[in-house]
DNA sequence: TCTATGTATGTAATATCATAACACGTCAAG
DNA sequence: CTTGACGTGTTATGATATTACATACATAGA
């Protein structure tokens, strides 16, 4: 998981660190400079729009409802109708730019762009912050369930609500 | 997992046959016979309207929108605004008789009332029905990886979107 | 028994989340 | 220079969920 800038950018280098207080502008924009050439590479587009978008759930690390973002466009010029924002959020989500937390009804950047996928989602219940947690395990023990029933596992979702570190703290 | 009746109820029985045909008929009065008396004994009502709730819920392993539920409702006479659903509904949640399924927007009942709990739902993308593999296993994988970043978990939420036996052999 | 209290149900209105269908503009390939 | 793919904008609607308030109903205490 740790990308370069480790030193830079301890919050997004260290899993462990998510959680921490971090360089977050740093965060977003190595984040984003992935994205692009991630994009490129992919002979995706990134245009103003999804671009936007992007960095508008780069801003910090919580989910945001599709109107919300769609607010932040419209008062910037942008269409102001829920196809703009829910199109160009299905493009990053595709892109594995953006993940949807199911339960929330919401969505937030990814912080390892071009990595693994399919994470476990950390949702502190009281500051609505989301982080990534490694997801392999996980999977390979749902599958391990799955495989018992003679089920074929092609997409997980794993959510996991509670306390961040801050917000535990903040609570004893 | 397996309660009594296994000769009787193999669906019921085993989880390794929970998508196999069954005798539904009493794989579902089974469960409502049990989620009875689990009420009775928490001191919760299992008023006319949540009953027949979970009746509708019990009648397929199929996940229903509230709306769906609603409609069968009030073409029996109950309700027929949102709230009545709802409520019946959040009420067998909280009695663990029903599960939420988030990627559907939608709830299916429990087939393993009083048992473990926060199971691993196993959703074929064909058929849509829905089975409850055991997701003790998954948690515990869940909460080293939230360990390792500080983060306490309350609940969990795991849902693998797939083939069933049967549709991966008739897509075959 | 009566009444107070909590709980359940019914209803109206509204909020929130999401998609279908179509029009228009841009740009690159033929 | 035209065609076709793609992206964006807009209208309209659909689907999911909640708030607020009114009514009924059960039951424990006076």
């Amino acid at each position: 998981m740790p990308h370069d800038h480790a030193e830079a950018c301890p919050g997004c280098a260290d899993p462990s660190a998510a959680f921490a207080p971090h360089d977050h502008t740093h965060c977003a924009a190595d984040v984003l400079a992935r994205a692009e050439v991630l994009a490129g590479a992919a002979g995706a587009r990134l245009t103003p729009v999804r671009r936007r978008v992007l960095e508008i759930l780069l801003e910090s690390h919580r989910a945001m409802g599709a109107y919300d973002v769609l607010n932040r466009l419209s008062a910037e010029g942008f269409g102001n109708q829920p196809p703009v924002a829910y199109r160009a959020l299905e493009f990053l989500e595709e892109q594995g730019f953006v993940h949807r937390i199911r339960r929330l009804n919401a969505f937030a950047a990814c912080m390892h762009p071009g990595e693994s996928h399919a994470p476990v989602f950390l949702i502190c219940r009281t500051c609505q912050s989301v982080a990534e947690a490694a997801g392999a395990p996980v999977r390979a023990a749902v599958e391990a369930a799955a495989a018992g029933m003679g089920f074929a596992v092609e997409r997980t979702t794993v959510e996991a609500l509670g306390l961040c570190p801050a917000c535990a703290g903040a609570a004893a």
